[in-house]
DNA sequence: TTTGACTCCGTACCATGGTACGGATGTTAT
DNA sequence: ATAACATCCGTACCATGGTACGGAGTCAAA
């Protein structure tokens, strides 16, 4: 085990020095050692930021991520509340999936409309495409 | 035509009065006519905040919203600018629905680990989740 | 006409997720 | 040992998408 210092801990991750101080605040990450008045990092807390990264490109946010870390701080007897933790967010990401996807259904017909009305001299509203009764032959 | 104040077009199109005043600020609005010192506002600028919504729902910004507003006020060549700029975002959403995906399985495999867990003491990494390997038996 | 509701405006504030500043101090290489 | 660089800390600032405040003017009904 080096060393790491805050800044190769960013370099590292992929972040800027002051996203891990921000962090920390945040209580995203656990109060590193002052070793000589220096923070001190381990692997550990680079693999946490990419973590956090991931999870945040998923559409969790800071506080959300930071209660999934949670679930690994918590004893062997959680199994049963792991669980239902994560079926809690398996149910969200459902939710998350189901809107997205409605959202490209809608987004879909939106470009059959602006083909339709490719070669007709018809006004083209942006708006109608959003609408619920949009004709579409597609 | 009746005169449609901002209290009225807020009810209407479902915002608040400050929402109005800052979708106005943002120019997402026209600016409408204060005839006697107060804002009069017609039936298309209710749709056009209808619109804003559905928009936003569908995970567009407000400047991006804004964009495709103005498109309106343009030529023909709307239609393939529209379709280019739907088919991008579509594209972002199918992203983002296969990353989901990826997590939900990720998270299902670590529900079953729970369960396989009830009886052994095996310590859990929710990180693990998130990357591919996690040797599940389900 | 007077009261109450509505509107005007600028400005301040909120949460989220950072980013930047700047003076002080610690570390490292020459 | 001294320069050059990294890090310390608090605080301020940024964008996004609003929400709230407060003093002033306006409108509409009793």
């Amino acid at each position: 085990m080096k060393k790491i210092t805050i800044g190769k801990l960013a370099e590292m991750s992929g972040v800027g020095v002051e996203t891990v101080r921000f962090y920390q605040r945040k209580a995203l990450l656990r109060e590193p050692k002052l070793s000589t008045g220096f923070r001190t990092y381990t692997e550990e807390d680079a693999q946490r930021i990419v973590f956090i990264k991931k999870a945040q490109d998923l559409g969790f946010t800071l506080s959300e991520v930071k209660e999934l870390l949670e679930l690994n701080t918590k004893p062997r007897i959680t199994c049963v509340t792991v669980k239902s933790k994560t079926m809690a967010k398996i149910e969200e990401i459902e939710e998350k999936i189901a809107d997205l996807s409605r959202m490209k259904a809608s987004l879909e017909k939106l470009a059959c409309a602006c083909d339709a009305s490719q070669d007709s001299i018809r006004q083209f509203k942006v708006q109608e495409c959003f609408d619920v009764g949009l004709n579409c032959k597609c």
